[in-house]
DNA sequence: TATCTTTTTGCAACTAATTGCATATACTAA
DNA sequence: TTAGTATATGCAATTAGTTGCAAAAAGATA
């Protein structure tokens, strides 16, 4: 689980001190339910907690990413952030037309990890990688060349 | 082949004009022989060419990584660009750590690609993937504690 | 609770990379 | 070879994200 007391604790734990702006961010995030753009969590911050600065939002997701607490989305060179759930890792896929982004179970990047550490004594990091691409539907689209389909890197 | 000839017809063939800053880039690279930092780039485009904007040096590069004529490494949040060449394709394992990178056949992302495509539709691009870790040196460093680990993100 | 130490914050300055725009130039066709 | 047009360049301004630093505040200890 991945609820305020957990996360408190894991940051005790690590002597990670529990400010009231880090408090605000992660409930920001665990409400939003999915990922989020970090200038949507500084605007929600922002009307609880109008003298958060920017650069805290950034610090702050940058060193819960470090500890694995939330999970970066590369989402059209723009950073989004969500709460890691233990039990509900996953990777992202995220379309260069389209812009969504979907979900990948964890094991496709764990066995290619594997792989790699096996072959190559090399630790992959795959814990915050997104894969982009084209979804099927953008794919589909800009073959029968569908009026409807824009890419947003054509 | 990626000689000068060959990438120019390239050009060529998708109506991408010819100029001197783009030629002189793609010498450079094919010089470095390997992936090279923009700012490298820039500085030894300035010998021959004083007045060139390290803005066209970001243009070029972004355009010849999308029709794939050079690819993107991405070392310590900077980018990098090689040459690339068709018959030895790879992508990169870069080490947070000592931040040395090593090529990566390309079968292992290839087959990653596969699966991603058969099983979700998704087809992802994986030219310009760099897989960010712990290379096998630096591993058994920081495992022994040894006084010589040093890590660029700790 | 009061005091002390260490971490964190807000602010401002900075960095790498991108973009808008007027001018310059590569290519096309006559 | 020249004129015409679409594209590319240099410059300046902008953007997303990071960093240095003094002041503020969290947590530990007495």
């Amino acid at each position: 689980m991945n609820d305020r007391r957990t996360v408190f604790k894991t940051l005790r734990d690590l002597s990670i001190r529990l400010t009231p702006q880090r408090i605000l961010i992660l409930d920001i995030l665990r409400k939003g339910n999915t990922h989020m753009g970090v200038e949507e969590v500084y605007s929600k911050a922002r009307t609880t907690f109008p003298y958060i600065d920017i650069a805290t939002v950034y610090r702050t997701l940058n060193l819960m990413k470090k500890i694995d607490v939330v999970t970066e989305v590369a989402i059209g060179e723009r950073l989004h952030f969500e709460l890691t759930h233990p039990g509900r890792k996953h990777n992202h896929m995220v379309c260069t037309c389209c812009g969504k982004a979907f979900n990948l179970p964890p094991e496709y990047l764990e066995r290619f990890g594997e792989q790699i550490h096996r072959d190559f004594s090399f630790e992959p990091d795959v814990r915050n990688f997104t894969i982009k691409g084209k979804c099927s539907l953008c794919a589909e689209k800009s073959e029968k060349s569908d009026s409807t389909y824009e890419c947003l890197s054509p």
